[in-house]
DNA sequence: AATCAATAGTTCAGTTGTGAATTATTCATA
DNA sequence: TATGAATAATTCACAACTGAACTATTGATT
């Protein structure tokens, strides 16, 4: 394990303790272990990426991620549970991102008019001209990131992911309806 | 989109407005995007349920992958900085997450002998002990997670994340080469 | 219609992670 | 040998995220 090593893969100091781990725990899965880490790690090294590329329009992945959400749907309105369940994030941390958006003229909220409990968070104009700005920039970075693909391996790849998020779907269905240990 | 279709599919909403933005954005990636928040959203829940089942040993799942690293090498010790490499996390991080394991005796920390700047940090025998009653939790576990996968889908998924990781690395290097934008 | 359960969004307190700065130490160079 | 550059680990201030609690509102049940 030298400094060429290291430059080549930034992945080869988990995987030699993942292997000596093994040697002296028997039954511990290398395979799943390693697929584990290398999911983390792919996810540590794109959001670092994409943050690189945003910060020039004082975003972050998931401020991006959160404003496409609102762009990709009719009227570019949802009230911030849909938003959540819309970008993965909690919904506190919807309050938080909403709040920040908000501040920057990229969202803007009203009040629910069905439902005096919920808000209605709605790209603004501005909102919706930095998007089209970005697009270039995303584009040019996912082109960047998964570039070296081959279109099958790219569709193998996704129905490899969504064989695990219908698995962790049930996982954490059936671990959170299980009484407390 | 109803709450039977909710239930199936946590990644559905995402889905919908990835599908809705390429009707507007016509060069709009739509299968790099669904990979990269297919891949995030995979994160998001296997963190919350590895959490999940760590959380009854006072863990998450970045204190033990720490503690592994720890496990998986020569005589149970690392300096810090080789600790963030093997772990993937920050060097700063390390140094909470040390403190943390440290208050919970699961590590030490001793002057490095070579060089002064350095610190050694090394499973103590509790640590070790976790581990161990540890280790039929997280076979578990993963073997859960993973459990829908044929030998040869994980082998295939390890190839594919493997190239992402190398793609990555070079991505990540040339945009910290690059003049400031 | 009254009552209770569930829910929307937010607040709050705490957890988790990061980058810049720092100081002592080591390494490289002249 | 002296000087300057690079480095190890940490501190510090801040960013980002989370779960419990809360209040007003809506939905379900009797």
């Amino acid at each position: 394990m030298n400094a060429t090593d290291k430059i080549a893969d930034s992945f080869s100091d988990a995987e030699a303790r993942i292997a000596r781990t093994r040697r002296r725990l028997p039954k511990f899965s290398v395979q799943h272990t390693t697929l584990a880490r290398l999911s983390r790690h792919i996810n540590k090294l794109s959001q670092e990426r994409a943050n690189l590329a945003l910060r020039p329009f004082a975003l972050n992945m998931v401020s991006y991620n959160t404003l496409m959400m609102l762009y990709g749907t009719e009227g570019h309105r949802l009230s911030p549970s849909q938003l959540a369940d819309a970008s993965g994030e909690k919904r506190t941390n919807i309050t938080r991102i909403c709040d920040e958006l908000c501040a920057k003229g990229l969202v803007e909220r009203v009040a629910g008019v069905d439902d005096r409990r919920s808000v209605v968070v709605s790209l603004s104009s501005s909102g919706l001209a930095l998007i089209e700005q970005l697009q270039p920039v995303m584009t040019q970075l996912l082109g960047d990131l998964y570039g070296d693909f081959t279109i099958a391996e790219l569709q193998e790849l996704q129905r490899l992911l969504r064989k695990q998020v219908a698995r962790l779907d049930r996982s954490l269905r059936a671990a959170s309806s299980e009484p407390a240990t």
